[in-house]
DNA sequence: TTGAAAGCGCTAACAC
DNA sequence: GTGTTAGCGCTTTCAA
């Protein structure tokens, strides 16, 4: 910067409101220091912008992990939001590990990151309150924490779900398993609730042994196929907490030679792009990770930059079933016993 | 820091040292020092250590889709190996891309990052100067520029490929399709070199039009599905450049009622995690996310941290063979003029 | 409008 | 072994 200050004869000081776009520089001034950049090649220090003038222009998102295609499309959005707005983004991949969440929280507070996104399940409260701690505006999916600069989208579960339950039920279904996230996610548990409660609206009763703890992978899908397998009664449909196990699910239906949708319906959620890609194309509700991460953006956003914008619309996300050839009227299905 | 120094009644640089576990320091003070640290909830400041230190312990990794589950593996891996090293990652994704790609470049070099693994595709000249000019070690897969600093990880497609044609030979194969990757990518283009080696040694004729130009993604798998199944004859047997693209053709396959593998056999290429849970499970060449990370991350390490490091063993990444459920004996395949 | 100068929070060289 | 001090590269007063 020195160097460029001289080659265009002016102050250091000129050169950093040039950059910076300040209004007050000389048109000719300008000219010679945009020149005297270029041919020194001089790129600006961002740790030393960032030192003195106490802005990293850092966004953390938080995640539980990179490997479901879920995260990687929600991350693509919200680095477009940021890039849009020219923050940029540190991506935090915790791997439901408790050790993994604990440096995440280090580096976040250490790079003086201005806002978090937290899209991942119960951060432990002493986590949190590390970060609350240095007033950084957080935003959660589903619950908001008590405290200031908290924010929280609102997700919109019952609107897809319950129609998934409809569709099902539309479709002659009676007997719906559901295989739920992991424990403590506040998502999951959301997506589960909702399930119930559509169940109940359509006066459905299921047994216990139909609900079913998953993990959100594909090989929790797998394991919660497996366990409905041993069931006195098959289910007809499995609705799925999110589309990774609905693809588990539909693997393991396959190796016991289930046909989907003829021996068992599938639905997952999410959406994500391979959904439709799948053997049958999978029907799932689509809950829009542009969206998401779209308001998950706007709320930092509102909280870093206070009153002068307005607030942001509705927090809200919604959801929506998208009918694939992944369910189907139910049929005739084999007894799993002669099959695995 | 001050008030730290204060607290513990000593001088900043002692609370330097005792952060920065300098052995020169009395463990009276050290143990005051800590305890004022854990009192205040001191946090370092990772910009100005970077500022001063010169060193912002920072690697970065471009990567060209991190919708493309490949990649999410390959970053975990490598963050893995750099949080060992005590190091951060910086994730650049560059979505084939050339202006993400200058941002990305930009960030880079604007963050002061230490070295660089370009995972990605024909990054073009004029940016790959700009790295080279801040001297700033570089690791690609299978090409290395000229220049000093720069590695170049070798991956031994041709085992893999080999032994994938040959398990298609011996199931009696003779019409083999290949769907390539992106072009101008330098791993796509050694993929498909081997393949067309290996079809040679075989002793395999095919047509023009059984090589494909594809882009790696389940879109481009399916649209060259659909072009092979206009083929006069169809190809018995399909190898993909990634399993994304098989997993494309696989799906368009189904589109057009033909039975994988009794009617056409499905190979991929990276083993990526839900490779095992397509229906049917695919017979893919598996490529280490785990040792392609490594030998990256080791090559930037020997770069950064020079003479000091005995150097690195062979660059060089395996491939091999697994045989799933996609491929089988060639069947009896149905013309698809008339199931489109 | 511009330049001089004072730091941002930290490390490292040097003196004690 | 410890403290003092000089910057790292930049932004931002403040005076001119």
């Amino acid at each position: 910067m020195r160097a460029v200050a001289k080659l265009a004869n002016v102050s250091i000081a000129t050169v950093s409101r040039t950059i910076n776009g300040i209004l007050t520089v000389n048109d000719e001034y300008a000219a010679r220091v945009w020149k005297a950049v270029k041919h020194l090649g001089y790129i600006p220090n961002t740790q030393a912008r960032a030192l003195v003038s106490g802005r990293s222009r850092l966004i953390g998102i938080i995640i539980s992990d990179i490997t479901n295609p879920f995260f990687p499309e929600l991350i693509q959005s919200f680095e477009e939001e940021a890039i849009n707005s020219n923050y940029e983004i540190l991506i935090g991949s915790t791997a439901y590990d408790s050790r993994r969440m604990e440096i995440c929280i280090d580096r976040i507070l250490q790079r003086k990151v201005e806002g978090v996104a937290v899209m991942t399940f119960g951060i432990e409260e002493p986590l949190l309150d590390r970060l609350a701690a240095q007033n950084i505006p957080l935003v959660f999916i589903d619950v908001a924490p008590k405290g200031r600069a908290m924010s929280a989208i609102k997700v919109d579960y019952r609107a897809g779900i319950s129609e998934a339950v409809l569709h099902l039920v539309a479709l002659g279904h009676q007997r719906i398993a559901y295989i739920a996230g992991p424990e403590g996610l506040h998502s999951a548990e959301a997506r589960k609730d909702a399930f119930l409660e559509a169940l109940k609206t359509s006066k459905i009763k299921i047994p216990k042994s139909y609900t079913i703890q998953g993990d959100h992978t594909l090989e929790g899908g797998m394991a919660g196929m497996r366990s409905l397998l041993r069931s006195k009664v098959l289910p007809t449909a499995v609705m799925c907490s999110n589309d990774m196990t609905a693809i588990g699910v539909m693997h393991m239906a396959a190796e016991a030679r289930l046909r989907v949708p003829e021996d068992i319906s599938v639905i997952g959620f999410d959406d994500i792009h391979i959904a439709r890609f799948t053997i049958p194309p999978l029907t799932t509700v689509r809950m829009s990770c542009q969206e998401l991460a779209h308001a998950a953006f706007e709320a930092i956003r509102f909280n870093l930059e206070g009153g002068t914008k307005k607030k942001p619309g509705r927090l809200e996300v919604k959801t929506k079933l998208t009918v694939r050839r992944s369910t189907g009227v139910p049929g005739n299905p084999a007894h799993p016993r002669d099959l695995i």
